[in-house]
RNA sequence: GGACGGGUAGCUCAGGCGGUAGAGCAUCGGACUUUUAAUCCGGUGGCCGCGGGUUCGAGUCCCGCCCCGUUCACCA
């Protein structure tokens, strides 16, 4: 215990600083963590206003009387006068405090007041000598006494490890990031205008599933004690999705987490943002049109235009987009054919020439996926759909008509991210069984990310599901593109970090 | 899991040739009624990630471990 707080000794004297400027604020019988605040006006408002009303009247500049609300972020004293910067959630404003306009007492007060503490402050607003909008206090009062020293004011909190740990000092030391999270936020809801607008109905769909469903990959278990079994948190919602057009829904969406137990790197969190949505009637053709609409719409609603950059390099989201079978993007960036033939030893050795390491235990289409991966996303910088894949990765997906080895299945690529993977869903329980149990096998070979067979989904479909095209859209990831992040742990408020002992 | 880089004051960072651990900001005391990274004077503050080892002596060298980042592997 003592060597505890020894090891703590400076930051507790400094937080112990700051108690006894508490415990002297109630002794005068004031509150240190105030209830409710009335302001008149945010700082972003009351500067607008200001400035507004200023270039109005260019002579005498008005002075606006406002009563703000906000944290202080520095403090310069000089005596019988002092300044703070007043900072809200959209701007900063300077506050003066001199001792003739707020009284003896209260300048005194001021003693107890530390960068960090919220305060509501009134008085005008004006233009100091060196031209600085600043609040002159007439009054002012703490709202919430801080007692934990910020990080340093001019180089912020860069410590990447805290950052993500405490993402609230993050937030209160870099207002970069907030402005990442507003960005983030606005995607969503452009998502959601775009879709509530031609009528998709949001809906929710468990997130404990007794099977794992709708992605290949290794999912978390948890237990449910009353019902004395396990449970998997989901790795995606397609599968109850399709149950509810089965229902006769014709266009429902989720837009919510996913879980998968798997590596973590600057692409990948163990839980995830996924928008899915489903279409009765429409085929993979049609959904790549509305994939093409639906993100137009939220990168000029977002960014405000369709050239962005990305880490360095020109984005252009115009339309029309490439698309490009994934056959023959193969043969054009990896110089290889793929398509040709259906032997594992024959493609791996294909794949080889191209300098792609093929792993003895990759099937046909895990080769040509990763063929994909090394020699063709690199390429992918504006948007491109790659389409028709091989029907051994997509278990989920109608085949073509006219080729039973391909399915009708596109990825969108930006920026070298894969956002989405969409697909004319796979309606015939017959050929679901059987691509289920084509991963049952190979589960049974030992690759546990293979797809269970779930028969409630099977026997769903065996009672009608309309022709219908789905879509998923990585929402981390295009939330990276559009704030120009190079990592999703810089667009997931508090991501997945080893817990400290 | 492998490779590389990092972990030193509350924050941002120096030091690293083995010889009593530094700066700026913050904080505390003093001066100051127009500053804005305020200024000036003085002070407090360190298990130098953790544990071993070598040594008269270890932030510094060696070994092991923990945490973070990048990357490779795996995946979306």
């Amino acid at each position: 215990m003592q060597q505890e707080n020894e090891h703590h000794s400076t930051e507790q004297e400094l937080i112990q600083n700051r108690i006894e400027k508490l415990e002297r604020i109630r002794a005068r019988g004031d509150n240190p963590f105030k209830h409710k605040f009335v302001r008149t006006t945010t700082i972003p408002e009351a500067v607008a206003a200001f400035t507004k009303a200023e270039s109005v009247a260019s002579e005498t500049p008005p002075s606006q009387q406002a009563t703000l609300a906000g944290r202080i972020t520095a403090l310069r004293c000089h005596g019988k006068s002092t300044f703070a910067d007043l900072r809200d959630e959209g701007g900063k404003i300077q506050v003066f405090f001199g001792i003739k306009n707020i009284g003896e007492e209260a300048y005194a007060a001021l003693d107890d007041i530390d960068i960090g503490d919220f305060i509501g402050v009134s008085g005008p607003i004006k233009r100091t000598r060196t031209g600085e909008i600043t609040v002159f206090a007439e009054s002012y009062t703490l709202l919430t006494k801080s007692l934990r020293p910020l990080p340093e004011k001019y180089h912020g909190l860069t410590d990447v490890e805290t950052r993500y740990r405490r993402r609230y000092l993050d937030l209160v030391a870099n207002p970069e990031v907030r402005e990442v999270f507003r960005k983030r936020s606005r995607i969503v809801g452009a998502l959601r205008e775009w879709l509530d607008s031609r009528g998709f109905l949001e809906v929710e769909t468990p997130m404990l599933h007794p099977i794992p469903g709708g992605a290949t990959a290794r999912p978390f278990i948890t237990y449910h004690n009353t019902y004395d079994r396990h449970f998997y948190l989901r790795i995606a919602p397609e599968l109850y999705l399709k149950r509810l057009i089965v229902g006769g829904f014709e266009r429902v969406y989720e837009l919510n987490r996913n879980f998968r137990n798997e590596g973590v790197d600057t692409r990948h969190n163990p839980e995830f943002t996924m928008l899915e949505l489903y279409e009765a009637y429409q085929d993979y053709n049609g959904l790549m049109d509305e994939t093409e609409e639906l993100f137009v719409y939220v990168v000029e609603k977002v960014v405000g235009d369709l050239t962005f950059s990305y880490q360095g390099e020109q984005v252009c989201a115009g339309r029309p987009w490439r698309r490009i079978a994934l056959h023959d993007a193969i043969r054009e960036f990896a110089g290889i054919d793929l398509e040709s033939t259906r032997d594992r030893d024959e493609a791996a050795r294909r794949a080889e020439s191209a300098g792609v390491e093929i792993d003895a235990t990759l099937g046909y289409g895990k080769i040509v996926d990763e063929v994909m991966k090394e020699r063709v996303v690199p390429h992918l910088v504006s948007p491109t759909f790659l389409y028709d894949y091989p029907v051994e990765i997509s278990p989920l997906a109608k085949r073509k008509p006219d080729n039973p080895a391909l399915t009708e299945r596109f990825q969108v690529f930006m920026g070298r991210l894969e956002l989405c993977n969409a697909f004319s869903e796979l309606n015939d329980p017959i050929d679901q069984r059987a691509r289920f149990m084509e991963q049952v096998k190979q589960r049974e070979a030992g690759d546990d990310e293979a797809q269970h067979l779930d028969e409630d989904f099977i026997t769903a479909l065996e009672v009608g599901m309309p022709p219908t095209a789905g879509l998923g859209i990585g929402i981390d990831r295009l939330a990276m593109l559009l704030t120009d992040s190079p990592s999703i742990r810089d667009v997931i408020l508090f991501p997945q970090l080893r817990t400290l002992d």
